[in-house]
DNA sequence: GCAAGGTC
């Protein structure tokens, strides 16, 4: 029997990728039930490449979760773990029917602990224990076909045991945790109020959550102060503009009605005109967390949505691999040729894309952080077809990103001018960009206000038009939308590049968060403070750090997979016991505040008739929805409401008619906005 | 039912 060596990858683009590197000629390409697979012979041996789906195998408790603690867990099919990953089934029969003639095996997995673990579990569950410890390993940083020849000449004569041990460990530590602590505060609620709260916690979702709880606190206790501001509006030239006293906030009234009274009836004089000039760059290639947020500001995309979409983009081969952290381009990608392609596929890039095409270089801005596996975001070249609206907008962002990158800097001008008025002295600042550079690839989304202040001499006199005493208010601080705790998380160094949309879309289906600026419901306050009294480790990013230094030890053969696993099961059973011995208080706490955050839910807004509340109310007889006001009997002002989708309060009131103001979400449809008051005069005219 | 991590 001629030697057969299976290569075992851990995507299919991957597996592509590698056939195609490593095959003397065109590799054959096959398929099992719609998984990929490559066969070629190297040195007289029978080669196949296959891929896995990311983990085909995930952990799950061997017997019901009944009570806690649990530590009974082992590694099963994902595709019968819930109703996901059911694609994952057809790979492991693929894969279980291709080893079953392989002599050699070898990972080709990413080098790193998750892939690691993907390759072994593959092995072990698919290959067999024999298999698992004969398997050599690739060793590569990119997917480049240079690389992964040099990886195949120079193969690890073994799988990095240390570092599928870690990985293993990982999976356990956050299983322990995550499915324990959950466990503990919903049996709580169930044995204090005999009901099911679906409650979770984890390594990464609870410090989230107590990140955006600690901001929730600081906005409730925040108290406004008034201060006050002095504006000038000045005469420029036949151009109004407003200038503001050099002071800023003038925390005592009478300081600032003095000035204004200072300023009475008297000309500004020009005092000083000073302009710098500055360069701006184009900002970095997109990774995946820049691309939510940008996507964010400019789309209002969720993070979660720009990845969904990213994907879809990836699979249509127009984009590179969204899923890095990388914001470096390599110059073995063939910029030349894509900036053709890009301007040749739509009129509206043809112009950016002949202009960057006359330049001696093309160049890319590159920013500081790497990935070892993918370079940063960037456009394919292929002409995109049958794009939906979302697609097309996402496409667009990174297509002009892209063209940003070879741009000139763009060069722009500042001015303040100084004014004295009696003696008080005011400022206005302008700004115009002097030249363009990246700035007109990037298009709408960059941006750059100018205001344009005409020219003006020193010494020069305007006419004041009014001196205005402005009373304002102190801000707290802003709230967190799904970007920005994305990039926050990013920040402390918790989740991962792949994880941290998801994990902010689950504290929204707990009911833990609302809103697109986001809010701490009574439910999410009440897990942080019950967390923060009984198991405050997991509330805190320093859990990662220290699975982190644990995973290391694990690495570096300085502790064991079993010494590591073994501690973390002692500090686990001392913290549920002192929670269970806790668990009624507990669960009556956490219920409470499930059904505050439960009515909070159901408010609309306030009643324009009695001053209730609104609220989402269904009808006994009909059995359909509609809003009525908290004090019925005694008011019965009523709004009709559609019957299909989700309905979600905005806490604003319409601007013709004063009613609340609701968004519904439907499957299938863009959200929209409508005020409850079918007699809104807004509505009259259509 | 309950995590976090890979993937399409």
């Amino acid at each position: 029997m001629v030697a057969k060596t299976l290569i075992i990858c851990e995507k299919p683009a991957a597996a592509a990728k590698i056939a195609v590197a490593l095959a003397p000629g065109q590799p054959e390409a096959g398929q099992l039930n719609g998984v990929p697979f490559y066969n070629f012979e190297l040195e007289g041996r029978r080669v196949t490449v296959v891929p896995a789906l990311g983990h085909l195998f995930v952990l799950k408790n061997l017997k019901p979760l009944r009570d806690y603690p649990c530590y009974e867990v082992g590694w099963v099919p994902a595709y019968r773990v819930g109703g996901r990953a059911t694609r994952t089934k057809a790979f492991i029969e693929a894969i279980r029917e291709l080893a079953k003639d392989a002599t050699d095996f070898i990972s080709a997995c990413d080098y790193d602990i998750e892939g690691s673990v993907i390759a072994a579990n593959v092995l072990r569950f698919i290959c067999g224990e024999e298999a698992l410890r004969r398997a050599k390993r690739m060793k590569f940083s990119t997917l480049t076909a240079e690389d992964l020849r040099q990886a195949y000449e120079h193969l690890l004569p073994r799988l990095d045991y240390e570092l599928i041990e870690a990985g293993v460990a990982r999976h356990l530590l956050d299983w322990y945790w995550g499915m324990n602590v959950s466990l503990a505060m919903s049996t709580a609620v169930r044995l204090a109020e005999q009901r099911f709260v679906k409650l979770s916690a984890g390594r990464v979702q609870t410090p989230t959550l107590r990140i955006l709880a600690e901001r929730e606190r600081e906005i409730r206790s925040f108290k406004p102060e008034p201060y006050w501001v002095v504006n000038l509006v000045v005469d420029l030239n036949g151009m109004e503009g407003v200038a503001e006293h050099v002071k800023g906030r003038f925390s005592d009234r009478v300081a600032a009605e003095r000035v204004v009274a200072a300023c009475r009836e008297k000309p500004a004089r020009v005092f000083s005109v000073e302009k710098h000039r500055q360069q701006r760059s184009p900002p970095p290639p997109f990774n995946l967390s820049d691309l939510q947020m940008e996507a964010h500001r400019c789309l209002g995309y969720s993070p979660l949505r720009t990845q969904q979409i990213a994907q879809e983009l990836y699979q249509a081969a127009l984009i590179s691999y969204p899923r890095t952290d990388s914001q470096k381009l390599p110059p073995s990608i063939d910029f030349r040729r894509i900036i053709e392609q890009i301007g040749s596929a739509s009129a509206e890039y043809r112009r950016p894309a002949e202009e960057l095409l006359s330049l001696p270089e093309l160049r890319p801005r590159e920013g500081e952080k790497t990935d070892p596996a993918h370079p940063a975001i960037y456009p394919t070249g292929q002409r995109p077809e049958g794009l939906t609206g979302q697609q097309r907008k996402l496409y667009d962002l990174i297509v002009r990103r892209f063209l940003s990158l070879f741009g000139r800097p763009a060069l722009l001008e500042s001015m303040r001018v100084d004014l004295d008025v009696g003696g008080e002295r005011f400022f206005i600042r302008g700004r115009r960009v002097l030249e363009e550079g990246w700035l007109k690839y990037y298009g709408d989304y960059a941006a750059t206000e100018e205001a344009i202040l005409p020219e003006l001499q020193e010494g020069q006199s305007l006419a004041v038009k009014e001196v205005r005493l402005e009373e304002r208010q102190t801000q707290p601080p802003q709230r967190y939308n799904p970007a920005s705790i994305v990039k926050r998380m990013e920040e402390v160094g918790i989740g991962t590049k792949s994880t941290r949309a998801q994990i902010v879309q689950n504290l929204y289906e707990r009911g833990y968060i609302t809103g697109r600026q986001i809010t701490v419901t009574d439910l999410g306050m009440q897990v942080v403070d019950s967390l923060l009294r009984y198991c405050p480790e997991i509330t805190s990013e320093e859990l990662t750090a220290t699975f982190e230094r644990e995973m290391d030890a694990i690495q570096e053969g300085k502790k064991t997979k079993e010494e590591v696993i073994e501690r973390a099961r002692a500090e686990l059973d001392r913290i549920l016991a002192k929670f269970k011995q806790h668990q009624l208080e507990i669960g009556r706490l956490l219920a409470a505040s499930y059904r505050a955050s439960l009515l909070k839910q159901r408010n609309l807004g306030k009643c324009p008739i009695c001053g209730g509340e609104l609220r989402l109310t269904v009808s006994r007889a009909t059995h359909k929805r509609f809003v009525g006001c908290s004090n019925y009997p005694r008011c019965h002002n009523s709004f009709p409401l559609p019957q299909a989708g989700t309905i979600h309060p905005l806490g604003e009131a319409c601007k013709f008619c004063g009613a609340p103001v609701i968004q519904i979400n439907r499957a299938g449809a863009r959200p929209y906005r409508m005020c409850l008051n079918p007699d809104c005069p807004a509505k009259k005219n259509r």
